[in-house]
Formats: C-alpha cells, structure tokens, sequence
DNA sequence: CTAAATGCAAACTATTTGCAACGAT
DNA sequence: ATCGTTGCAAATAGTTTGCATTTAG
C-alpha cells in the first residue's frame, strides 16, 4: 500500500459519513495539496479490489465510498441519507434459501429519516433524492 | 400516461432481462423509429417516480429499469449478471428489528453464477464486473 | 534499475437539460 | 388555445485513460 491508499483508507475509516471522491479527495488535499482527483480515484478502486474498503452505488447521486466492517444501510427516500444499522440473522436465513454460496450482500431499508419525517413533501421512489 | 410510456412499460414488463435505458430504447425504435433516447430517460424517470418501475443501480454499469413485482436479486460477482429471487420472512425479520416504518428494501446477493463458477478468474468485489 | 504510482489533461459514458416544434385535449 | 410531450443538440457529472514524469524498493 503506497501512503495515499492508507491516507484514504485512514480518511475512510475515520469517518462515520459515507463519502464520495470528491470528499476524500478535498479532505486529501489538506494535508497534500498536491494529489489530485484522479489519484483518488485510483486509489478507491485499488482499495475496492484489495477489499479494504466497499463502494456504495446509489441512484442520482455519486458513489460513496464506506468502511468494509459488516452493515447494512438505511436509506431515506427524501434526502437521500444514508445511516448505517445492523440487521442481524439476515445471513443464516439467506444461506437456508439459497443452494449456491453466497459470498456477500448489500441490503438497504428505505425509511423517513426524522428530519424528513416532520417536513411532509415528495417522496421519491427507488431510494433516493432526485436533484 | 403516453403512448410511449405505455409502450416502454411493456417493453420492461415483458422482459426478463434488466435492460438498460439503450436496450430500452433499441427495442422501441424498432416500431417507433422517431422515438430519441432522451424521450426514453424522460419516461422511465417518469415510470419510477409513479412508482411502475424500479431502477436498480449497480457499479461501473448503466442503470437498469426492472419491473416492481416484489423480488431480490442475485448479482454474479465475476460477471455482473442479475437474476431474480424471493427471499421470504426478510421484511418480517427486518420490521422486527427497525422502529421506524419500513418503506421498502432493496437486497442484492452476490454470488457466483453457474457458467462463471466453472471459469475461474478474478473476482471482482462490491459486486460488479468492471469492464 | 525497474516497476509501479502520480499529476495532468483529455476522453468517455451515462444522464439531464433547454428550447423550439408538435400533439392531444 | 393550452399544456404536456417530443426531438434535437448541447451540457453536465462522475469517472477513467493515456502518457510523460516522479518515486520507491
């Protein structure tokens, strides 16, 4: 690992946001002014490979990037937010239905986040906020 | 709803695929030569928002549209290939588990399909084939 | 000394937008 | 006559690539 991926990594499991590129990269640069993006980027997806670290693709909206310790999402269907819970027993009840070997899951709950809740306006279907 | 529409919801019930906007769009210009891929995105951001359809958005690849019949999906980790599944008893597990009302979910189970477990090959993690 | 990592700019892909023309109430 | 839908072209956002240069083992 050359020091930017442990940077990253470091930036990644530092924090409790889930971050896109764009983030890690402005966080980056405070302390190494000269990376650029396309560094991160590169970085990100070594990291992806390596498993360190897992990519969260969501609709409308750029990848973030999030610690690879096990969790599922909360997803609100307003603003888009992301929460991190741990749904347990999931696993053992997907290996009883399932013949072939499963080698992971990605699992989001789509709720009202509290801010959302109180504030009423349009839902949007699918997950996640549209611009 | 519009005839086009009307028609692009035919086309992504009637498949078992997941396609993507330009498959979309290539089967309806076969009968509607005139249609522009732009109109296609309008009316599946349209389908979504009313709720007909669901987008399902996976890494390094299109977005697909498939039908909202309540199913999971399996994702191949070497190949990328979706199929669809029923997981039972999740959405009891998971209301267990939340206080806040569910409002849907969305499960993606990797594992290795048939023709790519007798393969071999790097897999690639996060759940998606890069190109 | 060599191979891999970086900076930079340009390319690319998927998707969205602005706007004028069109079509259906 | 009006308002939403379409076609078209251009814009945008996010991400990747090619290549010359630097860095580290």
């Amino acid at each position: 690992m050359t020091n930017y991926a442990k940077m990253i990594l470091g930036i990644i499991n530092r924090s409790d946001e889930h971050m896109t590129a764009e983030q890690i990269f402005q966080t980056l640069r405070k302390t190494e002014p000269k990376v650029v993006l396309a560094t991160v980027y590169n970085n990100l997806n070594l990291l992806c490979r390596e498993g360190r670290i897992r990519k969260v693709s969501l609709e409308a909206s750029p990848d973030r990037y999030d610690r690879i310790v096990k969790h599922d999402h909360l997803v609100c269907r307003k603003c888009g937010k992301l929460t991190d819970i741990r749904f347990t027993d999931l696993c053992d009840s997907l290996k009883g239905q399932l013949e072939e070997e499963i080698l992971g899951y990605d699992l989001r709950v789509f709720y009202l986040c509290p801010t959302c809740r109180k504030q009423g306006g349009e839902e949007c279907r699918g997950g996640l906020k549209v611009k």
